[in-house]
DNA sequence: TAGATTGTTAATCGATTAACAATC
DNA sequence: TAGATTGTTAATCGATTAACAATC
């Protein structure tokens, strides 16, 4: 196994700071001032160590017997997820998904700016979509040559998955979001995170029928 | 924290499986009847033990210097992800991500069958999307009790998500799968899966601010 | 002050990886 | 048979949880 040198943080970590986000983001709207790590683990049933770990990732520092403050959390924890910066991306692949992508607004909140839009077949290239362009698969490299572009959304079939992220690489494109059932390959600098709906339904659909057996065993 | 007794499979297993499983369709498609673990693990970057311990838990028996069977494999997995028994879902806002989901002919393949969606938009209610009623979310609650209904997929907002939780769980429904970026509260026998499309994008972004600062570094 | 909460160190738990015997 | 591969046990690594001192 290629041994990758690790900088960055525990991923469980990560993946529970945005679920803190929306927490936090309820108690500003609430002028909630301050905030401990027993009201968000009791909130989103998790250990109060564990969120004392997650949140000191971030580097903020809280009171002793006050807790957080809840604004300075926020910001911390966007700095931490690389959500206090824009980030221009270009998607590839306008079908249900790619679709669906464009016109979601929460993306915002994230940083992330689609500016562009990809695709091959003819009868899409030319639309405008949720006000994104629509343009050959062909003019992406240079495109995102000319501006610079930080991510890349793969949103096509698996069969051209990979062709779709070798023009990426090619265009610079450091960040890769791959929502195609499809392991790509790409050289060391890229990050490809996988976004593939089939292993959330996978690990829902094999709880759900181990918990049929355990019915059975009772 | 409460204690939940665990019969399920290692959730890193589970999730690795379908990527196991897109290997095995082309080698199905391919015509090979066997496939050994080292075979599969250079594919996907992985280790080769670890796919070997993964295979193991679907209960499958492999032949020393040969590999396991391609076809049985499949079907091994399929079963242990539960992907080999129909399953009827409704699916609750019919919004972007809703309609994508509804579009999505993948599913097909991992035995889920969106029967009925539901809004509270009337201008949504009483179309037909991809072959799908959209019915008003007040009648949710009895139709899945009339028809045995599996799964609950939430693809409304954050605040109404909580509600529409209930109502399924009122409905008798088992299995929730939660694309809203909200902690849904359920009881102890339903299953929820939570597919933000936040935590992975956090996990995208975090990582490429990471990587700058590595370049900083150097 | 007393006590709630942070921050940190230690212990436990679970997942990954290494080593190796069994097998065809 | 020799050797590739499985299956399993042991070692390592990393994440979670427990314990507790520091702080306001």
């Amino acid at each position: 196994m290629r041994k990758i040198r690790k900088f960055s943080a525990p991923e469980p970590s990560m993946r529970r700071l945005p679920a803190y986000l929306h927490v936090l983001t309820r108690l500003l709207r609430e002028n909630r001032l301050y905030v401990s790590c027993t009201f968000i683990s009791n909130e989103l049933y998790l250990d109060p160590t564990q969120v004392r770990k997650d949140l000191a990732l971030t580097g903020i520092v809280g009171k002793p017997r006050v807790g957080y403050s809840v604004e300075e959390l926020i910001d911390k924890i966007k700095a931490f997820l690389g959500w206090d910066v824009q980030r221009n991306a270009f998607l590839v692949g306008v079908g249900n998904l790619g679709t669906a992508l464009l016109g979601y607004q929460r993306f915002r909140l994230y940083g992330l700016n689609i500016v562009t839009a990809f695709d091959k077949d003819p009868r899409r290239i030319g639309k405008t979509i949720f006000g994104v362009d629509v343009l050959h698969v062909d003019k992406m490299t240079n495109l995102a040559l000319r501006n610079k572009i930080d991510i890349g959304i793969i949103t096509v079939g698996e069969d051209a998955a990979q062709e779709v992220a070798d023009l990426m690489v090619q265009g610079f494109i450091k960040g890769i979001w791959n929502f195609a059932p499809k392991t790509l390959i790409v050289p060391d600098d890229v990050i490809v995170e996988n976004a593939q709906l089939s292993v959330s339904l996978g690990v829902l659909t094999s709880k759900m029928k181990l918990s049929q057996t355990e019915k059975n065993m009772v």
